[in-house]
DNA sequence: ACTATATAGTTCTACGTAGAACCAAAGGAG
DNA sequence: CTCCTTTGGTTCTACGTAGAACTATATAGT
């Protein structure tokens, strides 16, 4: 194979392996999450939670590394659902802002039960090690990429 | 936010990490590409070329990762645009065979080159060093979550 | 104040991908 | 040989996602 492209090799796949990796852990994940609704969807839920609600969709988009198109839909499937509310912004004209359910609280506390239940299964000692070991490497990857988007 | 669950949280907020990786990967890859030829398309491509073409369809699905649907589907738009050739399996009455043309092979030369003019922009060595170190521990992962798919 | 630009969201369209049902050919068991 | 199961591929449908064009409101510059 043609040598002087330097590292092009390398860093193909390198992002090759990512994106399986990615492959199969959504495809895992997706198995353990009722009826219809989407690993990008229970992010979005479990984002709520954990970073607080009352955000407006962009905000969410951009934390969620999605485009606000996707999240425009995103969000009308979860409010279909009725996991989430969506009101005007008081202070924004333009904007509106993301409310969470009870019913959109109680369905990502029984998702994660069953997900914990999935992860026990596949996930084990090894795997956790290997998480633990390149998690901030992975981290700066990430924001270097964002950063130079 | 509720303990008990175990790693939960470690191992979703890790591949959150890992798919946004794929994300921003993926996105900056499909600008250097010309007209519509999706990242997928490439790696298949890219795939013949190092690892020999003539193979059916679904061996090619499973080293990608994707499903043969998905490969049929891909396939079709990389014969129509000229970059293979599907032909009969000789052996094998149910079986095709992939073979590579000459726009093919030079199509993804040309990519190449394209690639890594990108890659010299984004990947410095900082990026370089972080593949160099995870890399074996990305491997393991990707082997273990296809074994237990 | 007025105009130009930026920002928040939506809509329309296109596309990659997966799941399920299906067909055809091969292989194995009796 | 015959039947059943497995395997290679296709088709149909559904869905998440991105890009581009568009509307509406807000902000900045003069």
């Amino acid at each position: 194979m043609n040598e002087g492209q330097g590292n092009t090799d390398e860093v193909f796949g390198f992002f090759t392996e990512i994106g399986i990796i990615n492959q199969l852990s959504t495809a895992l994940f997706a198995k353990s999450l009722p009826d219809g609704v989407h690993p990008s969807h229970f992010s979005i839920l479990n984002h709520l939670v954990l970073r607080g609600d009352g955000k407006p969709p962009l905000r969410i988009a951009s934390a969620m590394q999605v485009t606000k198109n996707t999240m425009t839909h995103s969000l009308k499937v979860l409010q279909h659902k009725g996991y989430i509310d969506v009101q005007p912004d008081p202070n924004d004209g333009r904007g509106k802002l993301v409310f969470l359910t009870e019913t959109g609280r109680s369905f990502r506390e029984d998702a994660i039960v069953r997900v914990s239940a999935m992860f026990k299964d596949t996930i084990g000692e090894d795997q956790i090690a290997i998480m633990r070991r390149i998690r901030n490497d992975l981290e700066q990857m990430r924001k270097h990429l964002d950063d130079n988007r």
